[in-house]
DNA sequence: TGTGCGCCTTGACGCAGATCAACTCTGTTT
DNA sequence: AAACAGAGTTGATCTGCGTCAAGGCGCACA
């Protein structure tokens, strides 16, 4: 399995994540700099990208699809860490190896960068090292919220606390001031436990009971309507209102 | 409650997490502009430094003493989501109010920069923000191990894996070579729980066993000693070895 | 010298979620 | 169209940890 041939290289000015990513605050002659060192590549879903402790000689941004970051025990145990979604960095500039198991859960394209060339960059240029700055902070953020969950939510509220992330994301919002939402789930009921820290059997039925009790409706497996937002986030246990759909 | 009265300002040259800190790269007229926006401020054990959502006119570094981060639920549920220990930083720039209560669990002193100033700082030198990525990415790297603490393992295991992390930081060592090793607990079982998701009762269980099992010897409620590391962090469930204390 | 208050420990019991196992559904191969 | 594989569902049973309850230990204060 390698990665499909590189593609020919887009142009930043159109690029769909330009002021997002890591590149977002940067102005004409260091986008200019950043082609240089660039590369896009693909993968299929399911393709691993990187296993924990792999030489990797690039960083990059998802520029679509999506990734998991995990991390896996000796006796099988997996956790996934991380979610990364277009935008998203991937990687640690001054650290030569993967630190977790990188894996493309649906086709993705990623925009990678040469190593060498972006450490170098990072140092003498300041809009690049701000702006990943931020983006860590944010995902430091999520990460802390993320240990709420895990330690502290019951089942039920971990499965409605994740469709709410993703009713955040990826929403098609219904007429306005409706309170109704509709995505598709990016991930299979495996990938979904192991982010919660459940098993498949359990996230199963939990999508079940909500399924059953009408918070959510299923069309298909992974194509998820919630009626109702607002009882999708009281069962989610968070504070309710919490900054919602921006 | 309110914090002592500010100390008398330290020379920067003598602090003890001088090379360790968000000021470990900067230069001397660095830490000249630094002296002049920093206060120090000391708590005591126990004392709440903020609440999620207050404001917050500083950041700060920690040069003694340990203090929590927390999220609490509606119904009274809480998760530790950070252990902040001399040279860890609080804070973050660019956001006006605290994230997290923030706890003293020892006395505590930090070292205080006013906000404004610092944030002005961070955009016109590079030093101090090339510092806070790396320690945010060190942050981020601690807090992904620690979702696979909650996400995926047992009380037991949760429990030398804390102990580990003691044993690893504040160890005083045997002599030379030998796999002893001796620690102090800088939190109540209580706080150990909010740590791993478990309940204090699970906590003071956990640890009884492994007394029992002889994996570890109490001296006292807080103070342990660990006869054979190896012992340890095989109750931990993590990669044996794993770069210990270095 | 008691008395009260945190913090901790231990026991008995119950339940949420894991485990084990069978079965369905959908899409792919032959 | 049959055979197969991977993903998902559902049921029966087991168990680790939470819950509830009682008591112990050390320390401050009267």
């Amino acid at each position: 399995m390698t990665p499909s041939p590189d593609l020919v290289n887009q142009d930043c000015s159109d690029c769909p994540i330009r002021h997002r990513a890591v590149c977002a605050r940067c102005e004409p002659d260091e986008l200019t700099r950043l082609e240089e060192m660039k590369f896009y590549r693909s993968y299929q879903a399911g393709q691993t990208i990187a296993w924990a402790g792999d030489q990797m000689d690039f960083v990059a941004s998802v520029v679509s699809g999506a990734a998991t970051l995990s991390q896996t025990m000796e006796d099988g145990r997996r956790q996934m860490v991380g979610l990364l979604l277009p935008s998203d960095f991937v990687g640690r500039p001054g650290r030569s190896g993967a630190s977790y198991d990188v894996v493309a859960v649906t086709d993705l394209v990623m925009c990678c960068f040469r190593k060498k060339p972006f450490e170098h960059m990072m140092l003498t240029t300041p809009h690049v090292a701000e702006r990943l700055l931020e983006m860590t902070l944010d995902e430091l953020d999520a990460a802390r919220e993320w240990m709420l969950v895990l330690g502290r939510k019951t089942a039920r509220e971990k499965i409605a606390s994740l469709m709410s992330i993703f009713a955040r994301r990826d929403a098609v919002m219904g007429p306005k001031h409706s309170r109704t939402v509709q995505f598709d789930l990016p991930l299979t009921r495996e990938a979904m436990a192991d982010y919660l820290g459940l098993t498949r059997e359990t996230v199963s039925r939990q999508i079940s009971a909500l399924k059953r009790e009408k918070v959510i409706v299923l069309q298909g497996k992974r194509s998820v309507l919630v009626p109702d937002i607002d009882a999708l986030l009281e069962q989610a246990g968070d504070d309710s209102d919490g900054g919602l759909l921006i």
